[in-house]
DNA sequence: CATGAATGAGTTTTCATTCAT
DNA sequence: GATGAATGAAAACTCATTCAT
């Protein structure tokens, strides 16, 4: 392995530990040495690799949004040759999303520890929001290709992600049955969404 | 001023002091000092009027609740006699919740603030599942008066409310305009809650 | 009751409070609210009969110490009559001491607290020095009565009430059961007090 | 140095800081910062080196109790050879341990905070009914050498070294001149001990 | 006399960060 | 590149004492 992809390969470390920590413990209860031992690493090293312990939650943030947005990137280019219609690839669309994010729970833990983050830390907003808006703009262009109204697509793709987001943080909130989410959001999916683009 | 007052009026000092502290700093990285600070008492009067920091903390969000909890109450005591039909009902309420609830910035800001804490923290989890199955429970009631189907009310209601707090999120994260968010949450009121109810 | 009576009542009342906490906590780890609850007092009055916590200390050891030379003397006068024969007298006089200091356990735990309080303080150190003095002077002056040698009956008493103690220190620290401590102090009695002053 | 000496090397500089502060204040009464002063250490190393106060204090009462059960063992050891005749043992015993222990006065002081400590701490407690224990049987051994009468020579050893803690109390809390003391206990060894063996 | 609110110094403990080895 | 010893600031919490009512 070269320098420096032993380099990169800690740093991945480093960040894959604060991931587990945070299951466990919000950010501020974390220590440095607590991500250090599930890292298997000395606590000295995590000061080597990053220039502080926000310059880790600064990084693993935009790590985990990076691996989200390149699931979904990886997803539109490997399905769009196979989902011509505009109607079929939007569904496919809500399904992969559900899947993936909205009934993860893990993500979900992890995602309202980064909203409360956000809250309070300018720069951490500022990836969220780029984020959120590059995710309501991939389901807004969806929409377009089966509807004209520019303001409705516009709303319906910002409602429908806020709408995803509201559902993951109730799964976990209310401790909600995953198949019961499931099906609530199915439902949601045939009645409203059908509803709306057929309109 | 009586001794009671005294200690009452202290106790909802503290509190108000811990609201003013969360609109600019996290709870964990709010000391007990900066709450006394801002509540103008001497710090060891914080733990005179309160057991610990959590305790405070446990006392502030059931306050909140509370709060939010007995203004929906007398607001439904003051218009259910003047809104008898049961659609203008659902509008009228769910007009309440966006303008009291969704559309307050401060109060979105403290309960991402809140929802953080509750993943993390048993008691504040138990005490957001409380409200909030509440919350559903009272927007299910009303959704009953015009549907007869349960099921459907039932994911209606749950569904209705995590969208709200999903915009309600997404107003403060994305800094959304409100009038933009109101506006889409009109939008939405129109097209989706008559269709749905409608049915 | 006179004004002068109440307030001698009251402070007997904090003392013998203290009295019940030193059986529970040490000196140190018991606060002046402790001490207030257990007497049923607002912890207020406290510094209103006694200028300070250690006053009250200095007040409950020579308390403790008064109660139990007078104790003493009191049985002194009454048996002095009646034991009339020296032997008799030395021996009734150790069965006293033994039965109401050295076995009593709650006594024995609190002259260890007030040992360790005595090696840090002074006065608390001159109080005891002038108590135990006492109590050795009375034992020598019983020894004397049936022995001329001065210097063997002062070293004698001063031994006698070391051992005392000593066995009184381990009936606590070891947990020796009382009736096996008794039997040991009744054993050494016969062999050695009598050997030694029928000499 | 190695680390790991570094490590042992500063735990003893924390233990004997403690010791010296003991001689000064009573535990309750020192604080972390005390003794990190004493230690010419940073308060901070004190919880890097033990996990907290408490574990100084358990750690230094074993230290002691080690120091003095193996200065004991070694001399055992050493002198075992040359004092074969149990009764010129016994005598040999006596002494070390009136020259080694009673009458070394800063180790009584130490000692009367240690019993103190552990009317209330049931772990120290502990520590200190072995330690005793283990004296004692170390006592009883000897005696019973010279005597079959195990019932006796069990009581005749808990008493001595109940008389010897005893006059170490007094010496300490009498201010009694140490040849004073040393000669009444030879003349207690003189007529008692010798007494009692040749039973 | 009695109350309990208020003060402020002091305590243990935690931790991000630095740095010599 | 590692390691872990060291620093120092800051945290929550306790409490004797004072004092207005």
């Amino acid at each position: 392995m070269t320098r420096k992809s032993v380099q990169e390969e800690r740093r991945r470390q480093i960040l894959e530990a604060l991931h587990k920590c945070l299951l466990k413990k919000p950010f501020d209860q974390t220590s440095i040495k607590d991500i250090a031992a599930v890292a298997g690493l000395n606590h000295g090293m995590l000061h080597y690799y990053f220039k502080s312990k926000d310059d880790i939650l600064l990084n693993y943030i935009e790590h985990v949004i990076e691996r989200y947005k390149s699931l979904f990137e990886e997803w539109i280019r490997s399905e769009s040759s196979t989902l011509e219609n505009p109607t079929d690839f939007l569904h496919a669309c809500f399904d992969f999303m559900v899947q993936k994010i909205t009934l993860n729970r893990d993500l979900s833990r992890i995602f309202i520890e980064i909203w409360e983050i956000a809250i309070y830390n300018r720069k951490v907003k500022e990836k969220l929001r780029k984020a959120y808006s590059e995710w309501i703009e991939t389901v807004n262009l969806a929409i377009l290709k089966i509807s004209n109204d520019k303001k409705t697509a516009s709303r319906l793709s910002w409602g429908l992600v806020a709408f995803l987001e509201g559902v993951s943080l109730f799964s976990v909130i209310l401790d909600t049955d995953t198949m019961e989410t499931e099906a609530l959001l199915k439902d949601f999916q045939k009645r409203f969404l059908k509803a709306m683009i057929d309109r």
